[in-house]
DNA sequence: GCACGCCTCCAGGAG
DNA sequence: GTCTCCTGGAGGCGTGCC
């Protein structure tokens, strides 16, 4: 890659991966420096800013500075590895705009008397969901909390008044980003006190390729890739950084100690870097022995204090040090702790460098990411991680994705010697760290281009949903274009409605089609599936808040098939225009680049980043618009875009049919094809490209299939003999380990079948996977651990008020002890005789165990993967039924 | 008082 | 706090029977 800026200190790192992967020399070791950030410190920061002249920076955040009353930018420096502040001094100011002319807000009373009212000014903005131009009072005010958030602020006496608002409920700091087109993430120059952003070169190559592959594409989707293509391509610095991790004193193990109260000693700070500290503070304590230094501290500072205040100013000076601090749960623990536990000791508030929110922690100079809330994030622990990790505790996440564990302790954490306790503390550090440095720091490249797509600064990004950057990257392109950003009301009672009837009780509207899958085995499966289906009917169908139900007469007639939704034939709809972008981008650049041999590997896999960045926003772009919570709210483009996906589905499947195609099932976007001819795949796909504007593409071929009555639940032998389970129980986290082990077994004898005639002798085997399995249960040969049931608390224990599921009977035994249970913890519990049936792990014997009901698990377990061959449970136990079977287990 | 059927709640998964 | 569709286990409740 050749467009790293020549001009950079490091002229060898012309190209990024350089750059990026060595941290620069004059930015390690920086520790040590004496002083904490009290007020003078940020001060000199301040008088500091314009340091910076002309060298490269990126910028990470954008915050409002109170003290100061201004928009304070945060910049990340890659030569000092160091944040740099920038405040602004444009004279931007808050505000929100009304339909209400100036001379009627004179005459509000309490308006232009506000303490902090600025000006009105009267300007015509573009109304998209009305399409029409108006003229609003822009409503210009001192500081944001006299914009919105006080009783007494003007937007809330203009409403009273009467009067709308709009753009009323932004936080300043994100339309500060707006106004001055800011990319957070993006590198720029500080030239005279000015922030410029800095110039991307494009590759020619890929210039030429974007001509040739929007060439049929309109015109503005073409211009605004140009625009976006730097996002893409502009490389990533190096991120200095440090980890943190605390561990707190509790006379009770295993209760967490309360943050507000901060009751309880800090005993240990680890702090763990990417640019070589590893640093363990410990408090001193006369009842607890510091023991021996074990091979796992070697390499490391470990610093004693007597005085816990002295260990807390130490720490404070680590989060001052570093640009990026990282935390698991700091959030709401270890930040929350630090800031009450050093008041209670008699820390004044401008000595700890932590900014306390409602439920954030933050930094006042650098920048806190709390890494649970990051990867606790549906898209992106879906989308981005493909479902690896399926709890968000450290340990489950390490485990999936570094293949590391927490070490572990026997010992309550309190009872601990001290270098015990150190070592413990600095695993904690070391794998929160490492979660954002594996793979080449796949997580940081994330980070950055998250925040380049969405506009969001890097602690918003990393604490929001989904819909959180989907409303902020809208929000941005409604500025940019001048469009008056409209209340979640207004589209509301223009386009609240729903024509279709979902399936499910509850729902708002008809979702995907699931065929009725044809039962048995199938050789020679081709599974067909339709690239990004809803995000195509988005964009071919012109799909937006402002064009579906448009207010034209003649658009009328362009019914949306399944539904009485119209869509609008004379503008193109920006949410259409978007995904469009995003979803032409990743599908015809750079899912291609990622796989491009004629690149370097380091490209190849930066491409690979940029193209699970945006798989991450493509994917959410429709069901944003069927959630109540998404301010653009809008329901009838989510249900259009479902019906469509009918539509092509339907489509596609008839033509199938028509062509002697056998189709066995489909789900959503997927037809499963028994053993077709080639040629008629390739007309098929054609046929779709040309009819429904969409591309269906070759997904897999199984070598075969075992379809049961059952929707959703299948399983397949791939060509190279892996497999692949969908939906069965013995997949499930909640079927219990034994009967887990029984089924991988039984798979990878199904693997190695390749014909009819193989399936009789599996049968065999399977009878006797299953039957030691049971007689191994029936003596009680399995553990607790095999035998326990595990299932997440969804919310907590007081809100199961409709009925008490046996996870929460469990959960309530231990809470008896004085266990705390919250939402998202696991409960392991087992099956026993008598009483409420179920008892949690931590309480039960093994003679207790209720076997039959184990039996009952095997049974539909495995029911699921023989009614496909034609098999049934009690056939396999013997026909003498469970009777008989248990007699030969004993 | 209890078996039974039916509906609902809940968790986990597919797409 | 993106959506709907689907499965299986268990709880809760009314009904009919003894």
């Amino acid at each position: 890659m050749t467009y790293a800026r020549s001009s950079r200190r490091m002229s060898k790192g012309a190209l990024f991966h350089k750059i990026y992967l060595i941290p620069p020399e004059s930015s390690r070791f920086l520790m040590n420096m004496s002083g904490s950030l009290n007020e003078d410190k940020l001060h000199d920061e301040r008088s500091k800013e314009n340091l910076s002249n002309g060298k490269v920076v990126y910028l990470l955040s954008v915050t409002y500075d109170g003290k100061a009353g201004k928009a304070l930018l945060k910049f990340y420096d890659p030569e000092k590895g160091d944040i740099i502040l920038w405040h602004d001094n444009t004279g931007h100011k808050p505000y929100f705009y009304t339909n209400l002319s100036p001379e009627e807000l004179y005459r509000i009373k309490g308006v232009a008397s506000h303490p902090g009212f600025d000006h009105f000014e009267v300007v015509e903005k573009f109304d998209l969901l009305h399409l029409r131009k108006v003229k609003v009072t822009k409503v210009v005010a001192k500081d944001p909390l006299s914009v919105g958030g006080k009783k007494n602020s003007l937007r809330e006496i203009i409403k009273k008044a009467g009067g709308k608002v709009w753009e009323a409920k932004i936080k300043y700091h994100n339309c500060y980003i707006y106004d001055r087109q800011l990319i957070p993430g993006m590198p720029y120059r500080i030239v005279n006190d000015k922030v410029i952003m800095e110039k991307v070169k494009i590759p020619s190559e890929l210039e030429d390729l974007v001509e040739k592959l929007w060439e049929k594409e309109p015109e503005e989707e073409k211009e605004m890739l140009k625009e976006w293509l730097p996002l893409f391509e502009s490389e990533v610095p190096w991120i200095r950084r440090v980890a943190i991790d605390i561990e707190v004193y509790s006379p009770i193990p295993d209760r967490v100690p309360s943050p507000e109260r901060a009751y309880y000693p800090v005993i240990a700070v680890a702090v763990y870097s990417n640019d070589g500290l590893k640093k363990v503070l410990i408090l001193r304590r006369h009842d607890v022995e510091v023991g021996e230094r074990t091979e796992g501290l070697k390499d490391v500072e470990i610093v004693f204090f007597d005085d816990e205040r002295e260990l807390l100013r130490e720490t404070f000076e680590v989060l001052n040090e570093y640009p990026v601090v990282l935390t698991f749960n700091g959030d709401n623990f270890d930040f929350r702790y630090l800031w009450y536990r050093a008041l209670k000791l008699g820390f004044k508030r401008d000595e700890i460098p932590i900014v306390l929110g409602q439920d954030s922690a933050l930094l006042r100079k650098g920048i806190h990411i709390d890494l649970y809330r990051f990867f606790s994030n549906r898209s992106i622990q879906v989308y981005a991680f493909g479902g690896k990790y399926r709890e968000t505790t450290l340990d489950a996440i390490a485990q999936a994705l570094l293949n590391e564990k927490k070490k572990e302790h026997i010992k309550p954490i309190s009872e601990l010697d001290l270098y015990e306790l150190a070592e413990y503390c600095l695993k904690d550090a070391e794998l929160t760290l490492k979660l954002t440095t594996f793979e080449n720091d796949l997580t940081m490249k994330l980070i950055l281009l998250f925040m380049r797509i969405s506009k969001l600064p890097m602690e918003d990004l990393t604490r929001q949903g989904i819909s959180g950057w989907i409303k902020n990257m809208l929000y941005f392109e409604h500025r940019k274009r001048n469009y008056l950003i409209p209340e979640p009301e207004e589209i509301r009672s223009l386009k609240g409605i729903t024509v279709t009837k979902a399936i499910i009780k509850g729902k708002k509207y008809m979702g995907a089609i699931v065929m009725e899958p044809v039962p048995g085995i199938h050789f020679n499966v081709v599974v067909l599936d339709f690239a990004s289906l809803y995000p195509s009917m988005i964009k071919t169908w012109n799909l937006s808040y402002e064009t579906v139900r448009c207010p034209h007469e003649e658009c009328k007639k362009n019914i949306i098939p399944e539904t009485t939704h119209w869509v609008c034939m004379k503008r193109r709809g920006l949410i259409s225009l978007i995904v469009a972008l995003l979803r032409d981008t990743r599908v015809k650049l750079y899912k291609k680049r990622a796989k491009d041999k004629s690149i370097s590997e380091r490209e190849r896999e930066w491409y690979d980043v940029v193209q699970r960045a945006l798989k991450v926003f493509i994917n959410a772009s429709y069901g944003v618009f069927g959630a109540d919570t998404f301010p653009l709210y809008c329901p009838p483009v989510a249900e259009s875009t479902a019906a469509l996906g009918r539509y092509a589905i339907k489509q596609t499947v008839k033509k199938a049919k028509e062509m002697g195609l056998e189709v066995i099932y489909g789900d959503t976007d997927s037809l499963f094809l028994k053993n077709p001819p080639k040629e008629a795949v390739d007309e098929l796909i054609r046929w779709a490209e040309e009819n429904l504007k969409v591309d269906l593409e070759t997904d897999k071929i199984y070598r075969y299939v075992s379809l049961s009555t059952r929707k959703k639940n299948y399983f397949g032998v791939l060509e190279d003999g892996r497999i692949d389970v969908k939906g069965l129980l013995g997949k499930k986290r909640n079927t219990p380990e034994f009967v887990k082990k029984a089924f991988a077994q039984v798979l990878n004898i199904l693997s190695n079948v390749k014909s009819d005639e193989d399936f009789r002798h599996a049968k065999e085997e399977i009878k006797k996977i299953v039957h030691e399995s049971y007689i191994r249960l029936k003596r009680k040969e399995y553990s607790l651990e095999d035998l326990a049931i595990k299932v997440a608390l969804s919310k907590p224990l007081n809100e199961y008020t409709k009925s008490t599921p046996q996870h929460v009977k469990a959960a309530l035994q231990i809470v008896k002890f004085g266990k705390k249970v919250e939402p998202g913890d696991i409960i392991a519990y087992v099956k026993v005789r008598g009483g409420e049936g179920v008892k949690h792990i931590q309480l039960a014997r093994i003679d207790e165990i209720d076997d039959e009901k184990y039996l009952e698990h095997m049974k539909s377990t495995f029911e699921q993967l023989l009614d496909a061959l034609g098999m049934s449970f009690e056939e396999i136990i013997g026909g003498g039924g469970l009777e008989a079977f248990f007699k030969a287990g004993k």
